[in-house]
DNA sequence: AACAAAATATACCGTTTGGTATATTGCAAA
DNA sequence: TTTGCAATATACCAAACGGTATATTTTGTT
């Protein structure tokens, strides 16, 4: 069994991302931490070095729920054309998804840590490359398998895929209409059949 | 002449734009407007009510910035496809935009007063739908004027264009890789000259 | 059940925050 | 040149900030 502190870090981890994705990272303090896991400082304090560390472990929790969110579904399907037609379906509901609701944290933390957290900007770099890389190889795969057509531009599509749905993403959160988010994905969807051999 | 009061404003504007742009709302403090300004917080709190106004006022000047120098160079072009292929072609060079090179403050603005600080929000969501009718207004001219091809599905066109630049900056900023936003403006110059009759 | 260690709560620290009341300065008209 | 007002600086406020030292409680072990 995990320590009793162990089991606190993860309770404070689990109750406090939200919180920052949402609130961002200089945006939230301390006694927000305290308010949403009911404990005090001492025991956050005990638990993690400064706010940093929590920050940045609530990155990582974040994108780890989107991250396995994304595989199931993405592993779920067979063909190379239909593991990428995932993505669009995927985030056609990213509203209803409850981490997903205040936006991608990689997106969220990219823009607010980009020239002031430096720990907070890698990760979330770390996080999109993680992404493009998965894409990629779900690409090079189809191709070798013959599903998907080989002079297909790799990286052109890698960049396509992933900055249309962070592009729709933003723009449906502002807007705070969901069409704009269809409208993106329903182009998507085309762009990834016609990468079809 | 204005009025000695209209110029400080002025000059606050000017001078803290900038910041807010880099450090968001909730990282920008009064103390980092007197450092930028050389003025104290009386002089700050003499020409605006509160931070929230210096704020808004700062976006609103951001994002003027931004509009004025994207009007230039598309009413520069005639044709409605050159004027629409004005916008990939200012984005590949945002990073030595001095006012674009922390991020477009549409975006910025928009992921982090998203839940938080609902004035600025709505300020980015009007920016946004501005930037998406001039988009609309260039390609309704476009089909008008027998340049892009009749059956342009419109909505669609505005969201690929704004997402897949809005995306691309996004991974060029975060990833420091100049070739994933080429790569993104590469396709979209692709995809305009697709619309052509 | 007793005890040591680990984990959490309490109480405090100096600093910074956004904001204000008041004093001082600069400027323009008479 | 004086006078009056507008504009800026100074000095201060309570509250919140991130963080720490210490006291108290919980926990696991014997």
């Amino acid at each position: 069994m995990q320590s009793k502190s162990e089991r606190t870090r993860q309770f404070i981890i689990e109750k406090t991302a939200p919180i920052f994705n949402e609130k961002g990272y200089a945006g939230t303090s301390i006694s927000d931490l305290t308010d949403a896991t009911g404990l005090t400082k001492g025991s956050i304090y005990g638990n993690f070095e400064n706010k940093d560390a929590v920050a940045v472990a609530a990155f990582d929790y974040n994108f780890q729920l989107v991250v396995s969110h994304i595989r199931i579904r993405v592993n779920a399907c067979t063909g190379s054309v239909d593991k990428l037609l995932a993505y669009p379906q995927i985030y056609r509901n990213f509203l209803n998804i409850p981490f997903l609701q205040a936006g991608c944290p990689v997106a969220n933390t990219a823009l607010e840590a980009d020239d002031t957290h430096p720990q907070l900007k890698e990760r979330a770099a770390a996080g999109l490359q993680l992404w493009r890389d998965s894409l990629e190889r779900i690409i090079q795969e189809g191709i070798e398998r013959g599903e998907l057509c080989e002079d297909v531009h790799i990286t052109e599509a890698v960049a396509v895929i992933a900055g249309l749905i962070h592009g729709a993403v933003l723009q449906a959160k502002l807007s705070g209409k969901i069409q704009y988010l269809n409208t993106s994905m329903d182009f998507l969807e085309k762009y990834i059949r016609g990468l079809k051999t």
